[in-house]
DNA sequence: ATAATAAGTGAGTAATCACTCATTTAGGAG
DNA sequence: CTCCTAAATGAGTGATTACTCACTTATTAT
């Protein structure tokens, strides 16, 4: 017997406005067309959300909040297998955390695709997601590099907050790309060989190796 | 004597639409507000203009076509062509091209922003911009990519076309991690030294110079 | 100066918007 | 079944939208 569970109707109106709005930005949507989405009477939605803005809200800081979270579970792995093996390559830590994000980031485009556009132009969202995810990432990325630049495995003259900011530019240019040019991902992008390009760019750089003088 | 140019209206008005649409959007954006920056009437708007649409078509199809296309794609090709018998570091080309090119983008910082948001909900104009830059300028990179691995100047094992995205990236996330953090720059991107630091990372890498068994 | 033409105007218009609320429908308790 | 309450509905509402057009103002030609 299928039960009809409380939180049917609200989560369908929350799956019918990610995609109505990744589609058509917040502005360019209606909260009519979200209605017949999510296969419900327009005046539904404003028993589950005061007003359109709150349906972008509810979405976007259950987005920001969950990415906090992954902010947490990496600063604690870094700790652990420090402990673990301190010999782990380092290029092979980054590029299994890159692989996992990028499944996380596979399976919900449409939400980063809002939480893009969108917080550029609503304030109040673009404060939360600084401060809840930008600046601890930024903070942990950092210390990790700081670490190893002690431990000799990193160039003691790479600035981190550059190389952070280079390293994350890549990774979200290379999924922005492919997100432009192909209406949809043809190949996934965490198995995809360029995952691991990328990483090698990062920590080996381009140019060939020459004897320095 | 101010003589009045015709034309005048025509560009206050578009002066005005890439105010507004770079503040709130193409969707979040009407037509009154538009004419109230631009001190003209609404009805002036339609003079002009067929729709609103059409200001935004005008305002992005310039960018790409008389702008975009020359000088991005031109002096692109001439910058990494005809250094070819130089022996110039291409480091140090590659540094200059960037410098310069930031000094444009930071001139237009609201019609960069207009365009990479609106060409996700405008396919037309996607089109145009993948055609008329993205393609032409992928190819002119990929060929002094290859040229260079050829000269033994960068690793035969980097793929062209990650290493260009790769560079991109770095650069647009650079811009717009700034335009994101600070609502105003407040040092000028062509003359800070992260310019230098990206370019240093792309050649060289991250991690410290190790020998290799 | 006058006529002819173009440029500019803003009140007006139909359509559409986010949101409300009186009413209907549904589900559980007794 | 009969209540009772909460969920769901969709026609209705005032505000706002992009766009029009009859009209006024400015410019040019003669």
């Amino acid at each position: 017997m299928v039960r009809k569970k409380q939180g049917d109707k609200e989560n369908a109106i929350i799956e019918a406005a990610v995609k109505v709005f990744s589609q058509k930005s917040y502005h360019g949507s209606t909260t009519s067309e979200i209605a017949k989405e999510a296969g419900v009477a327009e005046g539904t939605i404003f028993r589950y959300f005061r007003t359109k803005k709150d349906i972008l809200s509810k979405i976007l800081i259950k987005v920001i909040e969950s990415y906090a979270q992954t902010v947490v579970v990496d600063s604690l792995r870094e700790f652990l297998t420090n402990y673990k093996d301190s010999n782990a390559n380092e290029k092979e830590v980054i590029k299994a955390l890159l692989r996992e994000r990028l499944k996380v980031i596979e399976a919900n485009l449409p939400l980063v695709k809002i939480l893009f556009t969108e917080i550029q132009f609503h304030p109040d969202l673009r404060k939360v997601w600084v401060e809840k995810v930008v600046r601890p990432s930024m903070d942990v990325a950092v210390a990790y590099i700081e670490k190893k630049k002690k431990e000799g495995k990193i160039k003691a003259e790479v600035n981190a907050e550059v190389a952070t900011r280079s390293f994350v530019g890549m990774v979200f240019f290379m999924v922005l790309s492919k997100l432009m040019l192909y209406e949809k991902l043809d190949l996934s992008l965490s198995e995809s060989g360029e995952l691991d390009q990328i990483v090698d760019i990062l920590f080996e750089g381009i140019a060939a190796r020459t004897i320095k003088g």
